[in-house]
RNA sequence: GGAGGGGUUCCAGAGCGGUCAAAUGGGGCGGGCUGUAAACCCGUUGACUUCGGUCUUCGAAAGUUCGAAUCUUUCCCCCUCCA
Protein backbone atom coordinates (compact mmCIF):
# COMPACT_ATOMS: atom_id res chain seq x y z
CA UNK A 1 0.00 0.00 0.00
CA UNK A 2 1.06 3.60 -0.90
CA UNK A 3 2.13 5.37 1.81
CA UNK A 4 0.07 8.89 1.93
CA UNK A 5 2.81 10.70 3.61
CA UNK A 6 5.19 10.12 0.63
CA UNK A 7 2.73 11.05 -2.10
CA UNK A 8 2.77 14.00 -4.06
CA UNK A 9 0.70 16.57 -2.46
CA UNK A 10 -1.26 17.21 -5.08
CA UNK A 11 -2.99 13.43 -5.44
CA UNK A 12 -3.10 13.37 -1.53
CA UNK A 13 -5.57 15.51 -1.82
CA UNK A 14 -6.87 14.73 -4.99
CA UNK A 15 -7.79 11.23 -3.18
CA UNK A 16 -9.16 12.97 -0.19
CA UNK A 17 -11.48 15.09 -2.00
CA UNK A 18 -12.97 12.04 -3.64
CA UNK A 19 -12.02 12.54 -6.98
CA UNK A 20 -9.62 9.77 -7.17
CA UNK A 21 -10.54 6.28 -8.59
CA UNK A 22 -7.79 4.94 -11.26
CA UNK A 23 -4.20 5.87 -12.15
CA UNK A 24 -2.12 4.49 -14.98
CA UNK A 25 1.00 4.45 -12.98
CA UNK A 26 0.00 6.41 -9.69
CA UNK A 27 4.14 6.16 -8.54
CA UNK A 28 5.46 7.41 -11.41
CA UNK A 29 2.65 9.67 -11.18
CA UNK A 30 3.22 10.85 -8.12
CA UNK A 31 6.92 11.53 -8.09
CA UNK A 32 6.61 13.41 -12.19
CA UNK A 33 4.76 15.48 -9.51
CA UNK A 34 7.08 16.51 -7.21
CA UNK A 35 9.36 16.87 -9.52
CA UNK A 36 8.40 19.49 -12.30
CA UNK A 37 5.24 21.57 -12.52
CA UNK A 38 3.32 19.77 -15.53
CA UNK A 39 0.52 20.60 -17.99
CA UNK A 40 -2.65 18.84 -17.59
CA UNK A 41 -5.38 18.31 -19.64
CA UNK A 42 -9.18 17.39 -19.70
CA UNK A 43 -11.94 17.42 -22.78
CA UNK A 44 -15.54 18.38 -22.33
CA UNK A 45 -17.74 17.76 -24.39
CA UNK A 46 -18.88 20.40 -26.45
CA UNK A 47 -22.82 19.37 -27.66
CA UNK A 48 -24.47 22.12 -25.33
CA UNK A 49 -24.45 25.66 -24.68
CA UNK A 50 -23.08 24.95 -21.18
CA UNK A 51 -21.60 22.29 -18.97
CA UNK A 52 -23.94 21.59 -16.05
CA UNK A 53 -22.75 20.12 -12.81
CA UNK A 54 -22.69 16.63 -14.06
CA UNK A 55 -19.26 18.17 -15.45
CA UNK A 56 -17.80 20.39 -11.96
CA UNK A 57 -15.93 17.19 -10.66
CA UNK A 58 -13.96 17.37 -13.45
CA UNK A 59 -13.63 21.60 -13.37
CA UNK A 60 -12.76 21.17 -9.66
CA UNK A 61 -9.51 18.90 -10.47
CA UNK A 62 -8.35 21.00 -13.08
CA UNK A 63 -8.95 23.85 -10.24
CA UNK A 64 -6.78 21.67 -7.70
CA UNK A 65 -4.41 21.30 -10.10
CA UNK A 66 -3.93 25.49 -10.38
CA UNK A 67 -3.89 24.99 -6.99
CA UNK A 68 -0.31 23.04 -6.56
CA UNK A 69 1.04 25.27 -9.51
CA UNK A 70 0.13 22.82 -12.31
CA UNK A 71 -1.22 24.42 -15.62
CA UNK A 72 -4.63 23.12 -16.57
CA UNK A 73 -5.61 22.47 -20.32
CA UNK A 74 -8.99 22.65 -21.32
CA UNK A 75 -9.97 20.67 -24.54
CA UNK A 76 -13.15 22.00 -26.03
CA UNK A 77 -14.02 19.51 -28.62
CA UNK A 78 -14.69 20.70 -31.68
CA UNK A 79 -13.14 18.06 -33.18
CA UNK A 80 -14.50 14.99 -31.50
CA UNK A 81 -17.92 16.82 -30.74
CA UNK A 82 -18.48 16.56 -34.48
CA UNK A 83 -17.74 12.44 -34.03
CA UNK A 84 -19.42 11.72 -30.57
CA UNK A 85 -18.04 9.46 -28.22
CA UNK A 86 -20.04 6.52 -28.10
CA UNK A 87 -19.61 5.51 -24.42
CA UNK A 88 -22.58 5.01 -22.31
CA UNK A 89 -24.41 6.21 -24.90
CA UNK A 90 -27.86 4.14 -26.59
CA UNK A 91 -27.77 5.78 -29.87
CA UNK A 92 -25.39 7.39 -31.77
CA UNK A 93 -25.74 10.96 -31.19
CA UNK A 94 -27.58 14.12 -33.42
CA UNK A 95 -24.52 15.97 -35.57
CA UNK A 96 -24.31 19.37 -34.26
CA UNK A 97 -23.62 22.37 -37.12
CA UNK A 98 -20.62 23.94 -37.14
CA UNK A 99 -21.70 27.10 -35.94
CA UNK A 100 -23.96 25.88 -33.24
CA UNK A 101 -20.38 23.72 -31.78
CA UNK A 102 -18.34 27.17 -32.26
CA UNK A 103 -21.16 29.19 -30.11
CA UNK A 104 -21.05 26.05 -27.45
CA UNK A 105 -17.33 26.35 -27.13
CA UNK A 106 -17.55 30.29 -26.57
CA UNK A 107 -19.68 29.97 -23.87
CA UNK A 108 -18.44 27.20 -22.23
CA UNK A 109 -15.17 29.14 -22.09
CA UNK A 110 -16.39 31.37 -19.74
CA UNK A 111 -17.21 28.83 -17.18
CA UNK A 112 -13.29 27.80 -16.82
CA UNK A 113 -12.43 31.86 -17.23
CA UNK A 114 -14.44 32.20 -13.64
CA UNK A 115 -13.37 28.64 -11.98
CA UNK A 116 -9.46 28.83 -13.34
CA UNK A 117 -9.13 32.01 -12.49
CA UNK A 118 -5.63 33.46 -11.32
CA UNK A 119 -3.20 36.36 -11.32
CA UNK A 120 -0.48 33.89 -12.47
CA UNK A 121 -0.16 34.26 -16.19
CA UNK A 122 1.74 30.74 -15.80
CA UNK A 123 -0.92 29.11 -14.43
CA UNK A 124 -3.89 30.45 -16.85
CA UNK A 125 -5.67 27.64 -18.60
CA UNK A 126 -4.86 26.91 -21.91
CA UNK A 127 -7.85 26.84 -24.08
CA UNK A 128 -7.78 24.72 -27.50
CA UNK A 129 -10.06 23.20 -29.69
CA UNK A 130 -9.36 19.85 -31.41
CA UNK A 131 -11.18 20.98 -34.41
CA UNK A 132 -7.69 22.87 -35.43
CA UNK A 133 -5.67 19.56 -35.77
CA UNK A 134 -8.38 17.03 -35.93
CA UNK A 135 -9.87 19.08 -39.12
CA UNK A 136 -6.91 18.67 -41.49
CA UNK A 137 -5.76 15.02 -40.95
CA UNK A 138 -4.76 13.59 -44.17
CA UNK A 139 -6.26 10.33 -43.57
CA UNK A 140 -3.79 7.74 -45.22
CA UNK A 141 -1.07 9.62 -43.36
CA UNK A 142 -2.88 9.68 -40.32
CA UNK A 143 -3.75 5.49 -40.75
CA UNK A 144 0.11 4.67 -41.53
CA UNK A 145 1.44 7.03 -38.56
CA UNK A 146 -1.33 6.71 -36.11
CA UNK A 147 -3.56 3.71 -37.14
CA UNK A 148 -0.74 1.12 -37.40
CA UNK A 149 -0.47 1.59 -33.27
CA UNK A 150 -4.15 0.46 -33.01
CA UNK A 151 -5.47 -3.29 -33.06
CA UNK A 152 -9.22 -3.85 -33.93
CA UNK A 153 -8.52 -6.88 -31.48
CA UNK A 154 -8.17 -4.86 -28.86
CA UNK A 155 -9.89 -1.73 -29.29
CA UNK A 156 -13.11 -4.35 -29.53
CA UNK A 157 -12.14 -5.29 -26.18
CA UNK A 158 -13.32 -1.46 -24.67
CA UNK A 159 -15.90 -1.34 -22.65
CA UNK A 160 -17.62 1.61 -25.10
CA UNK A 161 -17.61 -0.95 -28.03
CA UNK A 162 -18.22 -3.93 -26.27
CA UNK A 163 -20.97 -2.65 -25.12
CA UNK A 164 -22.75 -1.25 -27.91
CA UNK A 165 -21.83 -4.78 -29.69
CA UNK A 166 -23.14 -7.10 -27.03
CA UNK A 167 -26.67 -5.51 -26.85
CA UNK A 168 -26.21 -5.76 -30.58
CA UNK A 169 -27.08 -1.79 -30.97
CA UNK A 170 -25.68 -0.80 -34.05
CA UNK A 171 -21.88 1.22 -33.58
CA UNK A 172 -20.98 2.82 -36.67
CA UNK A 173 -17.42 3.13 -38.06
CA UNK A 174 -17.30 6.74 -37.20
CA UNK A 175 -17.94 6.30 -34.07
CA UNK A 176 -15.70 3.76 -33.69
CA UNK A 177 -12.97 5.70 -34.23
CA UNK A 178 -13.59 8.21 -31.57
CA UNK A 179 -11.34 6.63 -28.97
CA UNK A 180 -8.71 6.64 -31.67
CA UNK A 181 -9.31 10.46 -32.02
CA UNK A 182 -9.32 10.73 -28.29
CA UNK A 183 -5.74 9.31 -28.24
CA UNK A 184 -4.59 11.40 -31.13
CA UNK A 185 -5.24 14.49 -29.30
CA UNK A 186 -3.34 13.51 -26.39
CA UNK A 187 -0.73 12.63 -28.71
CA UNK A 188 -0.76 16.59 -30.00
CA UNK A 189 -0.98 18.25 -26.70
CA UNK A 190 2.23 16.18 -25.89
CA UNK A 191 4.00 16.98 -28.61
CA UNK A 192 2.65 21.04 -28.56
CA UNK A 193 1.79 21.91 -25.23
CA UNK A 194 3.98 19.53 -23.29
CA UNK A 195 1.04 17.78 -21.82
CA UNK A 196 1.50 14.79 -19.52
CA UNK A 197 -1.60 14.03 -17.61
CA UNK A 198 -4.73 13.24 -18.80
CA UNK A 199 -8.01 13.56 -16.38
CA UNK A 200 -11.25 12.38 -17.16
CA UNK A 201 -14.62 10.65 -15.77
CA UNK A 202 -14.42 6.82 -15.34
CA UNK A 203 -15.98 6.40 -18.36
CA UNK A 204 -13.03 8.03 -20.18
CA UNK A 205 -10.40 5.32 -18.66
CA UNK A 206 -10.83 3.32 -22.07
CA UNK A 207 -9.92 6.21 -24.19
CA UNK A 208 -6.86 8.13 -21.75
CA UNK A 209 -5.52 4.67 -21.51
CA UNK A 210 -5.57 4.39 -25.73
CA UNK A 211 -3.85 8.12 -25.63
CA UNK A 212 -1.04 6.61 -23.09
CA UNK A 213 -0.12 3.56 -25.01
CA UNK A 214 -0.31 5.74 -28.33
CA UNK A 215 2.02 7.78 -26.76
CA UNK A 216 4.46 5.73 -25.67
CA UNK A 217 4.40 3.32 -28.83
CA UNK A 218 4.82 6.60 -31.13
CA UNK A 219 7.02 9.51 -29.35
CA UNK A 220 8.16 6.58 -26.84
CA UNK A 221 7.43 8.88 -23.84
CA UNK A 222 5.96 8.07 -20.45
CA UNK A 223 2.54 10.18 -20.19
CA UNK A 224 -0.30 9.52 -17.25
CA UNK A 225 -3.88 8.75 -17.23
CA UNK A 226 -6.33 9.65 -14.05
CA UNK A 227 -9.59 9.02 -13.64
CA UNK A 228 -12.96 10.09 -11.07
CA UNK A 229 -15.40 8.20 -10.04
CA UNK A 230 -18.73 8.88 -11.47
CA UNK A 231 -20.96 10.53 -9.04
CA UNK A 232 -24.37 8.76 -8.51
CA UNK A 233 -26.43 10.30 -6.09
CA UNK A 234 -27.80 8.50 -2.63
CA UNK A 235 -30.82 8.25 -4.49
CA UNK A 236 -28.86 6.67 -6.97
CA UNK A 237 -29.45 9.22 -9.94
CA UNK A 238 -26.79 10.24 -12.18
CA UNK A 239 -25.12 13.45 -10.82
CA UNK A 240 -26.43 16.99 -12.63
CA UNK A 241 -29.47 15.71 -13.88
CA UNK A 242 -33.10 16.81 -12.61
CA UNK A 243 -36.50 15.90 -14.39
CA UNK A 244 -36.87 19.56 -14.48
CA UNK A 245 -33.74 19.71 -16.32
CA UNK A 246 -30.32 19.78 -15.93
CA UNK A 247 -28.25 22.03 -13.42
CA UNK A 248 -26.43 23.88 -15.41
CA UNK A 249 -23.41 26.28 -14.65
CA UNK A 250 -24.32 29.19 -16.57
CA UNK A 251 -27.14 32.02 -15.10
CA UNK A 252 -28.59 32.57 -18.33
CA UNK A 253 -30.02 28.92 -18.13
CA UNK A 254 -30.29 28.32 -14.18
CA UNK A 255 -30.28 31.56 -12.21
CA UNK A 256 -28.28 31.65 -8.56
CA UNK A 257 -30.97 31.23 -6.56
CA UNK A 258 -31.94 27.87 -8.31
CA UNK A 259 -28.19 26.97 -8.41
CA UNK A 260 -28.05 27.54 -4.55
CA UNK A 261 -31.48 25.46 -4.03
CA UNK A 262 -29.86 22.47 -5.68
CA UNK A 263 -26.84 22.72 -3.27
CA UNK A 264 -29.35 23.58 -0.14
CA UNK A 265 -31.85 20.41 -1.36
CA UNK A 266 -29.05 17.84 -1.25
CA UNK A 267 -29.68 14.52 -0.20
CA UNK A 268 -28.23 14.34 3.86
CA UNK A 269 -26.04 11.28 2.67
CA UNK A 270 -24.17 13.23 0.39
CA UNK A 271 -23.81 16.62 1.96
CA UNK A 272 -19.94 15.56 3.50
CA UNK A 273 -19.32 14.35 0.30
CA UNK A 274 -20.48 16.97 -1.63
CA UNK A 275 -18.31 19.84 0.86
CA UNK A 276 -15.56 17.59 0.06
CA UNK A 277 -16.01 17.86 -3.59
CA UNK A 278 -16.85 20.91 -4.30
CA UNK A 279 -15.77 23.58 -2.28
CA UNK A 280 -12.67 25.25 -1.23
CA UNK A 281 -12.91 24.56 2.58
CA UNK A 282 -10.37 22.41 3.57
CA UNK A 283 -10.71 18.68 4.33
CA UNK A 284 -9.83 19.02 8.25
CA UNK A 285 -11.88 21.98 8.32
CA UNK A 286 -14.67 19.51 6.95
CA UNK A 287 -13.65 16.95 9.26
CA UNK A 288 -14.32 19.62 12.25
CA UNK A 289 -17.89 20.68 11.55
CA UNK A 290 -18.81 17.31 9.91
CA UNK A 291 -21.50 17.09 13.15
CA UNK A 292 -22.62 19.87 13.20
CA UNK A 293 -26.37 20.29 11.94
CA UNK A 294 -27.39 18.59 8.81
CA UNK A 295 -29.08 21.71 7.52
CA UNK A 296 -26.70 23.83 8.47
CA UNK A 297 -24.15 22.06 6.75
CA UNK A 298 -26.43 22.05 3.70
CA UNK A 299 -26.85 25.75 3.57
CA UNK A 300 -22.91 25.88 3.70
CA UNK A 301 -22.43 23.81 1.10
CA UNK A 302 -25.15 26.07 -1.23
CA UNK A 303 -23.63 29.09 0.05
CA UNK A 304 -19.87 27.97 -1.11
CA UNK A 305 -21.00 26.48 -4.24
CA UNK A 306 -22.79 29.83 -5.50
CA UNK A 307 -19.80 31.52 -4.13
CA UNK A 308 -17.30 29.75 -6.65
CA UNK A 309 -19.35 29.97 -10.04
CA UNK A 310 -21.70 33.37 -9.15
CA UNK A 311 -19.75 35.50 -7.09
CA UNK A 312 -20.33 36.70 -3.57
CA UNK A 313 -22.95 38.83 -4.04
CA UNK A 314 -25.36 36.84 -6.29
CA UNK A 315 -24.54 33.97 -3.56
CA UNK A 316 -25.62 36.24 -1.09
CA UNK A 317 -28.67 37.48 -2.38
CA UNK A 318 -29.36 33.90 -3.71
CA UNK A 319 -28.99 32.83 0.12
CA UNK A 320 -31.14 35.77 1.15
CA UNK A 321 -33.78 34.67 -1.07
CA UNK A 322 -33.81 31.48 0.13
CA UNK A 323 -34.80 33.11 3.94
CA UNK A 324 -37.23 35.01 3.08
CA UNK A 325 -38.98 32.50 1.40
CA UNK A 326 -38.27 29.41 3.89
CA UNK A 327 -37.92 31.32 6.67
CA UNK A 328 -39.20 34.60 6.94
CA UNK A 329 -42.25 34.43 4.44
CA UNK A 330 -42.00 37.87 3.31
CA UNK A 331 -41.07 39.35 0.52
CA UNK A 332 -38.66 42.09 -0.77
CA UNK A 333 -37.67 43.91 -4.08
CA UNK A 334 -34.17 42.16 -3.66
CA UNK A 335 -35.54 38.72 -4.48
CA UNK A 336 -33.67 36.51 -7.03
CA UNK A 337 -36.85 34.97 -7.89
CA UNK A 338 -38.09 35.66 -11.36
CA UNK A 339 -40.58 38.70 -11.59
CA UNK A 340 -43.36 38.36 -13.74
CA UNK A 341 -44.33 42.46 -14.39
CA UNK A 342 -48.09 43.02 -14.78
CA UNK A 343 -49.91 46.39 -15.20
CA UNK A 344 -52.11 47.79 -13.49
CA UNK A 345 -54.95 48.36 -16.12
CA UNK A 346 -55.05 44.45 -16.50
CA UNK A 347 -56.12 44.09 -13.28
CA UNK A 348 -59.24 46.47 -13.77
CA UNK A 349 -60.80 43.58 -15.78
CA UNK A 350 -58.95 41.38 -13.78
CA UNK A 351 -55.98 38.08 -14.90
CA UNK A 352 -57.53 34.38 -14.49
CA UNK A 353 -55.39 32.54 -12.18
CA UNK A 354 -54.61 30.09 -15.45
CA UNK A 355 -53.15 32.75 -17.51
CA UNK A 356 -51.32 33.90 -14.52
CA UNK A 357 -49.74 30.61 -13.85
CA UNK A 358 -49.08 30.35 -17.38
CA UNK A 359 -47.57 33.80 -18.01
CA UNK A 360 -45.14 32.53 -14.55
CA UNK A 361 -44.31 29.57 -16.76
CA UNK A 362 -44.53 28.01 -13.17
CA UNK A 363 -46.31 25.15 -15.09
CA UNK A 364 -46.47 24.43 -19.12
CA UNK A 365 -50.60 23.65 -20.03
CA UNK A 366 -54.13 25.31 -18.58
CA UNK A 367 -54.66 21.65 -17.81
CA UNK A 368 -52.12 21.11 -15.62
CA UNK A 369 -52.80 24.84 -13.69
CA UNK A 370 -56.35 22.89 -12.75
CA UNK A 371 -55.15 19.89 -12.01
CA UNK A 372 -52.92 21.92 -9.50
CA UNK A 373 -55.16 24.28 -7.85
CA UNK A 374 -57.47 20.82 -7.81
CA UNK A 375 -54.46 19.61 -5.57
CA UNK A 376 -53.80 22.60 -3.19
CA UNK A 377 -50.51 23.13 -5.01
CA UNK A 378 -51.27 26.77 -6.53
CA UNK A 379 -50.35 29.54 -3.77
CA UNK A 380 -50.66 33.31 -3.79
CA UNK A 381 -49.13 34.99 -1.31
CA UNK A 382 -49.13 31.39 1.07
CA UNK A 383 -52.75 30.63 0.50
CA UNK A 384 -53.77 28.04 -1.84
CA UNK A 385 -55.84 29.29 -4.42
CA UNK A 386 -59.20 27.35 -4.33
CA UNK A 387 -61.04 27.73 -7.47
CA UNK A 388 -60.18 28.07 -11.55
CA UNK A 389 -62.11 30.67 -11.69
CA UNK A 390 -59.90 32.85 -9.59
CA UNK A 391 -59.31 36.31 -10.90
CA UNK A 392 -56.44 38.33 -9.96
CA UNK A 393 -57.42 41.78 -8.92
CA UNK A 394 -56.68 45.46 -7.65
CA UNK A 395 -57.53 43.55 -4.29
CA UNK A 396 -54.29 41.77 -4.04
CA UNK A 397 -52.22 44.42 -4.28
CA UNK A 398 -53.59 46.27 -1.64
CA UNK A 399 -50.65 46.33 0.78
CA UNK A 400 -47.67 45.63 -1.40
CA UNK A 401 -47.18 46.05 -5.29
CA UNK A 402 -46.07 42.62 -4.65
CA UNK A 403 -47.53 39.31 -4.42
CA UNK A 404 -46.06 35.65 -4.68
CA UNK A 405 -47.32 33.12 -7.08
CA UNK A 406 -45.68 29.57 -6.07
CA UNK A 407 -46.24 26.47 -7.33
CA UNK A 408 -45.67 23.37 -4.62
CA UNK A 409 -43.20 24.59 -1.41
CA UNK A 410 -40.59 25.13 -3.73
CA UNK A 411 -41.47 26.97 -6.86
CA UNK A 412 -41.91 30.53 -6.71
CA UNK A 413 -42.46 33.65 -8.83
CA UNK A 414 -43.04 37.43 -7.50
CA UNK A 415 -45.66 39.39 -9.67
CA UNK A 416 -45.32 42.88 -9.41
CA UNK A 417 -47.73 45.71 -10.57
CA UNK A 418 -46.31 48.34 -12.53
CA UNK A 419 -47.99 51.42 -14.13
C1' G B 1 -30.88 -13.51 -49.41
C1' G B 2 -34.67 -17.01 -46.52
C1' A B 3 -37.99 -17.82 -41.96
C1' G B 4 -40.22 -15.67 -37.81
C1' G B 5 -41.05 -11.64 -33.70
C1' G B 6 -41.93 -6.61 -32.77
C1' G B 7 -42.65 -0.88 -32.97
C1' U B 8 -48.27 1.65 -27.51
C1' U B 9 -48.78 7.76 -23.84
C1' C B 10 -41.69 10.37 -20.02
C1' C B 11 -39.57 5.02 -19.44
C1' A B 12 -40.66 -0.21 -18.91
C1' G B 13 -44.78 -2.91 -20.33
C1' A B 14 -50.32 -4.77 -20.87
C1' G B 15 -54.21 -4.28 -24.34
C1' C B 16 -55.44 -7.26 -29.72
C1' G B 17 -62.90 -4.53 -33.04
C1' G B 18 -66.82 -0.84 -29.10
C1' U B 19 -67.04 -0.37 -21.78
C1' C B 20 -59.50 2.74 -24.31
C1' A B 21 -56.91 8.99 -23.24
C1' A B 22 -55.51 3.19 -23.02
C1' A B 23 -54.13 -1.86 -17.13
C1' U B 24 -49.74 -2.23 -14.02
C1' G B 25 -44.85 -0.68 -12.34
C1' G B 26 -41.09 3.16 -12.40
C1' G B 27 -40.29 8.26 -12.81
C1' G B 28 -42.47 13.22 -12.46
C1' C B 29 -45.76 16.62 -10.08
C1' G B 30 -48.98 18.01 -5.88
C1' G B 31 -50.75 17.08 -0.75
C1' G B 32 -49.72 14.90 4.30
C1' C B 33 -45.72 13.80 7.90
C1' U B 34 -40.87 16.35 8.63
C1' G B 35 -35.95 19.48 8.52
C1' U B 36 -36.49 23.26 1.96
C1' A B 37 -33.68 15.68 3.82
C1' A B 38 -34.75 10.39 3.48
C1' A B 39 -38.47 6.79 4.24
C1' C B 40 -43.64 6.31 4.34
C1' C B 41 -49.01 7.45 3.17
C1' C B 42 -52.67 9.82 -0.24
C1' G B 43 -53.84 12.09 -4.85
C1' U B 44 -52.45 13.13 -9.81
C1' U B 45 -49.92 12.27 -14.56
C1' G B 46 -52.46 14.21 -23.47
C1' A B 47 -54.58 19.22 -24.84
C1' C B 48 -58.67 22.68 -24.78
C1' U B 49 -63.15 23.53 -22.10
C1' U B 50 -68.79 27.96 -20.87
C1' C B 51 -67.03 21.41 -16.77
C1' G B 52 -72.06 19.37 -20.58
C1' G B 53 -68.17 17.92 -23.49
C1' U B 54 -64.72 18.74 -27.67
C1' C B 55 -60.09 17.73 -30.13
C1' U B 56 -55.29 15.10 -31.03
C1' U B 57 -52.54 10.45 -29.73
C1' C B 58 -50.93 3.68 -29.89
C1' G B 59 -44.05 3.63 -36.24
C1' A B 60 -46.10 6.16 -41.45
C1' A B 61 -49.78 6.24 -45.23
C1' A B 62 -54.11 4.20 -47.35
C1' G B 63 -58.36 0.91 -46.65
C1' U B 64 -62.47 -2.42 -44.30
C1' U B 65 -66.27 -1.15 -40.62
C1' C B 66 -71.78 2.38 -37.72
C1' G B 67 -67.07 2.08 -34.88
C1' A B 68 -59.83 0.50 -35.08
C1' A B 69 -54.24 0.83 -30.68
C1' U B 70 -56.82 -3.63 -32.06
C1' C B 71 -58.56 -6.31 -38.94
C1' U B 72 -56.29 -5.65 -44.37
C1' U B 73 -52.52 -3.53 -47.81
C1' U B 74 -48.10 -0.89 -48.75
C1' C B 75 -43.92 1.51 -46.73
C1' C B 76 -40.14 2.69 -42.84
C1' C B 77 -37.40 1.02 -38.53
C1' C B 78 -35.76 -2.68 -34.75
C1' C B 79 -34.90 -7.72 -32.99
C1' U B 80 -34.34 -13.42 -33.24
C1' C B 81 -32.96 -17.63 -36.10
C1' C B 82 -31.05 -19.83 -40.78
C1' A B 83 -27.59 -18.94 -45.35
Amino acid sequence: MWNYTLMNKFLNEFKERGYFYQCTNENDLSKLLDDEKINAYIGFDSTASSLHVGSLMQIMCLRLLQKYGHRPIVLLGGGTTRIGDPSGKEETRKILSEKQIENNIKNIEKVFKIFLKTNNPKLRPIFVNNYKWLGKLNYIKFLREIGKHFTINKMLSFDSVKLRLEREQSLSYMEFNYMILQAYDFLELNKNKNCKLQIGGSDQWGNIVNGVELIKRHSNKHVFGLTTPLITLASGVKMGKTEKGAIWLDKKLLSPYEYFQFWRNTDDRDVIKFLKMFTDLKIFEIEKIKNNNINDLKVLLAKEATKMLHGKNEAKKAYETSISIFVKKKLDDETQLPIIKIKNQELIEGISILDLVMRSKLLNSKSEVRRAIKDNGIKIDNKPVESQEYLLSQDNFQKLDLIKLSHGKKKHVIIKLIN
